[in-house]
DNA sequence: GGGCAGGGTGGTATCGTTTCCACCAATGAC
DNA sequence: GTCATTGGTGGAAACGATACCACCCTGCCC
């Protein structure tokens, strides 16, 4: 029995003869024979598996993220191996190193940082295909599936002054990030465009410090009339502390989330928010992705097919009653005021 | 220049002339080389992966436990693949498999079902440590990290018990898991010593399920005073419906969910919970597990060492106002009915 | 001065699999 | 009857890194 045979036998059966193929089968079955998959890797072949690179797994976008990404890699036969960089370049940089050194097929990433010329520069370098998620990685050829963040703010920027806001406070949280930075971008034109003053707030960091900034501003001259959160956590943190202050929403000031979470349609007042495809943008980019692996595949280096590369996705406003949107949505099968 | 003098200089330069060394290091530099991981492993060396196997990474019990787990593989030298079973059996035992085919060290896993046959016998043939978590494997001597349950749906129903409230209604969800499963044995066993009728509803799957559950048994004869949900999402929705059928928390039925979740203390009425060590129980799985791994690196096959095989972690009673406990608590801050 | 220790170096077998090639038997075509 | 064709089989090289062993050289001790 040759070693031929056996190989043979595992990858298919072909050109072995039925009796033999059963008894090769047979002895497998009973010795608990498992491939060494190290070895087939050294003789060529994919490992099967890629990278993801994110902020961190708790955090409910990335985590939806890596569970559609995980699910297109199962459909095309991969494994998912999930490293988390909680936004920094370094550590950001050293999981792509270890990532590519465990050889992974591809990898898909949520750069920290849009603009880092070391970034760019070891994603130049990499033989392997990589996928921008969220955020793009600016002045590179790295294809990317992204939300546009720009528009999202000024749908809801816009919305708000629909309303008849005039004192709009923007929270922005961490305002490092490429994601953040545009809604800041877009918040900050549309109210140049209609003329009202700016009002950025970049301190609110967790519950304690929206309180603080809500509660001074509040008490201060020309309050705001409403807050505009750039991300999940903050506006949460600020539902929070508007709740504990017993400021009325939206009577006294109206508020307007970006990212949608799961109660934000349940508490009272319903929080209005810009919602963003997740789901969507992971499985593009893990399509996206898995397209370059089938191309890379099929043809060695006739480069890269015609499929898109920069990829931006819709978002939408979902209206509901903390902006001022109570009397014709969100509250129509309640009965607060009966 | 030897292949030999280029693999010391890898493997940390030792008996390499400080020359030598330079100059094969600027030699790998300019290359752009990768040492190639296969072919390490092909030489007897671990993988550095490890395995988690969960029913899903959105979930937020979940995904708080992977990010706990990545940060010990992280700390350990080594990288996680997640995979998810979505709870189906079969799905789990595929997910192993393809796991150790891709000779990951170790893995950690949460078994759909603590009971099967087919998944003992799975992990008794494995090579590899494994770990269970949240959930342990029946009959088997795989070390497991699970939450004492039983203890913690005992102390929510003795906690609503000493309320007053003598008809406890529990929505149960999915009650094949075996968490939900003490759970449910816990409510029974102190519900019967209490000498109170059981009233068990499994039928709550998703919102709408929970809003029509809960209008009929309040709308019938001997309607529930107090509601006790098993899971963090049966909680959400349970919540949902009784704000939407405007019943008074918990004035008309009072609410103790099982789980904490991240606006359970924001909104009104805020929501008295069990809580789970989430974080301390995925780090300890995989503290155990890399003892294993480091065990079996030291002394090749004296067998287990002397660590605890399994643990189980308490659990605590978080009091807010939706069982009751308002008056004390909770609303302290606020002014709802000022 | 001869041997010996030890740092620095390179040759080569080895890990487990795939793949190219060679080979053997039948079978059928001319 | 010979020659190609085809199905079934095995030998051995190759993938890329490691580690054992052998080797050379320098310096030092007896």
């Amino acid at each position: 029995m040759g070693t031929t045979t056996v190989s043979r036998v595992i990858n298919g059966g072909h050109r072995v003869s039925p009796e033999t193929l059963l008894q090769v089968s047979r002895a497998i079955e009973a010795l608990g024979y498992v491939p060494n998959q190290a070895a087939r890797i050294l003789k060529g072949y994919s490992t099967k598996t890629v990278g993801l690179v994110i902020p961190s797994i708790a955090d409910p976008f990335f985590s939806q993220c890596a569970e559609a990404i995980q699910a297109v890699a199962r459909a095309n036969g991969s494994l998912l191996i999930v490293t988390t960089t909680q936004n920094d370049p370094r550590a950001e940089i050293d999981n792509i190193n270890v990532l590519v050194r465990h050889q992974v097929d591809g990898l898909i990433l949520a750069p920290a940082n849009s603009h880092s010329p070391m970034l760019r520069q070891l994603l130049d370098t990499l033989r392997v295909p990589v996928v921008a998620i969220d955020r793009p990685v600016a002045h590179s050829r790295i294809p990317s599936v992204v939300a546009d963040n720009f528009r999202g703010a000024v749908l809801a920027t816009e919305h708000l002054l629909g309303h008849g806001y005039k004192r709009i406070l923007c929270l922005t949280g961490e305002s490092t990030l490429f994601t953040i930075r545009e809604r800041i971008r877009a918040y900050c034109l549309t109210m140049e465009k209609a003329g009202v003053e700016i009002l950025l707030d970049t301190s609110v960091k967790d519950y304690k410090s929206a309180e603080y900034a809500i509660e001074s501003l509040l008490s201060g001259a020309n309050p705001p009339d409403a807050i505009f959160t750039l991300k999940n956590s903050t506006t949460i943190y600020a539902f929070e502390a508007l709740q504990k202050l017993n400021v009325p929403i939206p009577g006294r000031v109206a508020l307007l989330g970006y990212d949608d979470f799961e109660l934000a349609s349940t508490v009272r007042p319903s929080i209005s928010v810009v919602e963003q495809p997740i789901e969507e943008i992971a499985r593009l980019a893990g399509e996206v992705l898995f397209d370059q692996l089938l191309d890379r595949e099929a043809q060695s280096s006739t480069g890269r097919s015609g499929k898109a590369q920069q990829i931006k996705l819709e978002t939408r406003l979902v209206p509901r009653a903390s902006c001022g949107c109570g009397s014709r949505l969100a509250e129509a099968a309640s009965s607060e005021k009966s």
